[in-house]
RNA sequence: GGCGAGAUAGCUCAGCUGGUUAGAGCGCAUGAUUCAUAAUCAUGAGGUCGAGAGUUCAAGUCUCUCUCUCGCUACCA
């Protein structure tokens, strides 16, 4: 397990480039990546690291068409977006590419190709929604209908984003095409497939016997699918966007996104050097994938079996997955506009990157899913930033300032109690480096402030500003001592905070120093020059953070409220009285109700249409209790064609009013009346 | 319903292969201090380690059952 690697492959997750990237993203991935890599490149390893912009996909199309530009505009303007920031938040990738480019279009067509000379995909033909009008295949994304759970008449062929439910378009009902209107028709395609299943020997012996290590987290998502089954995936798709499938005979398909997306990473490290081979086909080569847990399928399964089937590539060494950051309370969702979006930090909060860097770290969702409050943000900033380490730094330099016109003073024998902060200042830095190693980046965090916590307590536990008076040579010494102290910070906080770290080497007017340098106490010269003090942080008042409390809540509001406005249904086609007049709607009185075994929302009705007994099967477990029914009365749509349900044969359909939520509410007579009684 | 992950001080989290009085940061209380961005330092209060049962000389740590949260999945006219 403790294998000698000569060399490190970082990749991060590549953002998808049809919106820009929040902080959920950010304390989940590429917060947690940049602190490895900065770590590893401090210890001098030789370490690079891959990320980019994934633009391909059916999402990307779909906004190109909403917004009547095309697909490389769409991915134009978010690859420069997300890019910049990134840069400005101090990400240091060394390269960011993206999957538009020219080597990645060689790089994942060669790929493919291979496999499929090697016989290592399925071809297989399937019928699919075809668009006559537009002469194109429909993707799922691209079919628009009614869903069969709830109704909602804008459900997409993949999924319903009212009532959250997966579909696919055949459960649709009456199925559109999103780019025409048209009705779509079923036609015969041909795709190719990766048959995972044959993989499946292999991945569970690499991954349940090889790295029981890995985060519970993600050992455990692995598991489990490993233990359901793996099927054969598709790795083409009918579309215009994205890189065509080098085959004869496939004009009109391109790889499916999430094929030709992992393999971003092998030619961004094309992009970046000639030597990439390096990196990618040697053994003695570390991977890591940093990724958030909606990713650990693609990255611990998907990917590593087309690895596997390429034969020429190593594989991952470690996945590090993080769960997912709600914000104040609440998911991020970039559809409902709850988010904080890391371009727009960037502009509210100018200098106050590293800032963002430290609450995202110390709060990550490392091990289940974890809260981004504003409030914390600012306690975090104002009690530990500015109390802690800002104010330790700025200490030391304005004493030095004040006593030795800055420059670093003489040290002189130590006393016990110097020794004593020495030593426990340098038992540091193997939990430290132990932990940032096993990726426990929250914890190597906490010991990285613990720099500057030691030198805190050193200054006020030997007072040089009362034994100034007294012993002017005994200060000399503690001064040098808190001066290394803060070299020493500078080191250990720089993988986490790299502007705080510049900006102490700045103030004590040194070059940057190695990571093995850490707990020196040789780090400045006596007699050398410090610069000028300025101020690492500074407070943020509670207005600040107010404003951010009331723009989120402003956003979301604004945003439902364009929804909701949206989401009342049309006015569906008109009908004839005669139309009407054949639905037979009922009061009719639930006389018992109980759960259907296994079932989350369904429950079995007995009711009295007035008729006769019978049964109906309801989908309004999540809203009612069966003892809330008994007795009420309820409208029924009674001549509604009998349908088996989990075993039971339901004859009719209770009706309900359903919110902008996908909530449901009965709906029952104003006064009790007979069951039986006609509703017309 | 199935599978996976989580549930430890007011808050956010550590606790490795079971072993002395369960830890940290923040918050709170009291005291000290003034070099410092009213920052710092010390001390203290606060936990039946989600509930219950079991294994063991010994369980937060292992086993079983249950509850709640999150995710995947099935079902949902």
């Amino acid at each position: 397990m403790s294998k000698e690697y000569k060399r490190y492959l970082i990749t991060s997750a590549l953002p998808y480039a049809n919106g820009p990237v929040h902080i959920g993203h950010l304390a989940g991935v590429y917060v947690p990546s940049d602190i490895y890599t900065r770590y590893l490149r401090l210890k001098g390893h030789d370490v690079i690291s891959v990320c980019g912009s994934d633009e391909h996909g059916v999402p990307i199309t779909i906004k190109a068409r909403k917004e009547g530009i095309t697909p490389q505009q769409v991915v134009d303007r978010y690859h420069e977006i997300i890019e910049k920031s990134f840069r400005r938040l101090g990400m240091s990738f060394d390269i960011y590419s993206r999957t538009s480019s020219p080597t990645h279009r060689v790089t994942a067509s060669d790929f493919f190709r291979k496999l499929y000379d090697e016989g290592k995909f399925i071809e297989q033909t399937s019928m699919q929604y075809y668009d006559e009008e537009a002469q194109t295949f429909l993707a799922d994304r691209y079919i628009v209908g009614t869903c069969p759970r709830c109704q909602n008449e804008k459900a997409y062929g993949d999924q319903c984003e009212k009532c959250g439910s997966t579909l696919s378009p055949d459960e649709l009902i009456n199925p559109r095409s999103a780019v025409s209107g048209a009705v779509p028709v079923k036609r015969e395609t041909k795709h190719w497939y990766l048959p995972l299943d044959k993989y499946e020997g292999f991945l569970r012996e690499w991954i349940l016997q090889g790295h029981p290590e890995w985060k519970a987290n993600v050992y455990g998502q692995c598991k489990s699918w490993l233990d359901l089954g793996l099927q054969p995936r598709a790795v083409s798709r009918d579309l215009d966007w994205g890189i065509p499938v080098p085959v004869e005979g496939a004009e009109g398909k391109v790889l499916y996104v999430w094929f030709d997306a992992p393999i971003g990473y092998i030619s961004a490290t094309k992009d970046l050097t000639p030597d990439w081979e390096k990196y990618w086909k040697s053994e003695d080569t570390k991977m890591v994938h940093f990724i958030g847990k909606d990713n650990i399928v693609f990255h611990c399964i998907v990917f590593p079996a087309m690895l596997k089937a390429h034969g020429d590539y190593i594989l991952p060494e470690n996945v590090p997955a993080n769960e997912f950051l709600n914000l104040e309370g609440d998911k991020i969702s970039t559809s409902q506009n709850w988010a904080v979006w890391l371009h727009e930090y960037l502009e509210e909060f100018p200098g106050k990157e590293d800032v963002l860097r430290y609450v995202l770290c110390a709060n990550a969702p490392e091990t289940k899913d974890n809260d981004f409050t504003w409030k914390d943000f600012q306690a975090r900033n104002n009690s530990e930033l500015v109390a802690v380490l800002g104010n330790f730094i700025n200490r030391a330099l304005v004493l030095t300032k004040k006593y030795y016109d800055g420059v670093v003073p003489q040290r002189g024998t130590l006393t016990e109690y110097d020794e004593a902060t020495i030593e426990e200042l340098q038992k540091i830095k193997a939990s430290l480096e132990r932990n940032i190693e096993h990726y426990h980046f929250r914890e190597a965090l906490k010991d990285a402030m613990a720099y500057a916590r030691i030198g805190n307590k050193y200054l006020a536990d030997t007072e040089p500003w009362k034994v100034v008076k007294t012993d002017p040579e005994r200060v000399k010494t503690i001064l040098n001592i808190a001066l290394q102290i803060t070299a020493n910070t500078a080191i250990a906080i720089e993988p986490f905070m790299p502007f705080s770290a510049e900006k102490i080497l700045a103030m004590l007017a040194v070059d940057k120093f190695s990571w093995e340098q850490l707990g020196s106490m040789e780090l400045l010269e006596e007699g050398h020059t410090i610069g000028e003090a300025q101020l690492l942080f500074e407070k943020i008042e509670d207005d600040v953070i107010q404003q951010q409390l009331d723009k989120l809540a402003a956003s979301r509001q604004a945003k439902l409220a364009a929804e909701a406005a949206q989401n009342v249904a049309e006015q569906k086609p008109e009908v004839t009285f005669d139309d009407f007049q054949k639905m037979d709607i009922r009061v009719s009185t639930i006389l018992a109700a109980e759960k259907v075994a296994k079932t989350k929302k369904l429950l079995k009705l007995t009711i009295d249409t007035g008729i006769d007994k019978r049964t109906i099967v309801s989908g309004i477990a999540e809203y009612y209790t069966p003892e809330q029914l008994v007795g009420r009365q309820v409208l029924v749509l009674a001549n509604l064609a009998p349908r088996e349900i989990k075993g039971i044969e339901s004859r009719g359909m209770i009706l309900m009013a359903e919110d902008a939520l996908g909530r449901l509410v009965l709906v029952q007579p104003e006064d009790k009346t007979m069951s039986g009684a006609m509703i017309g």
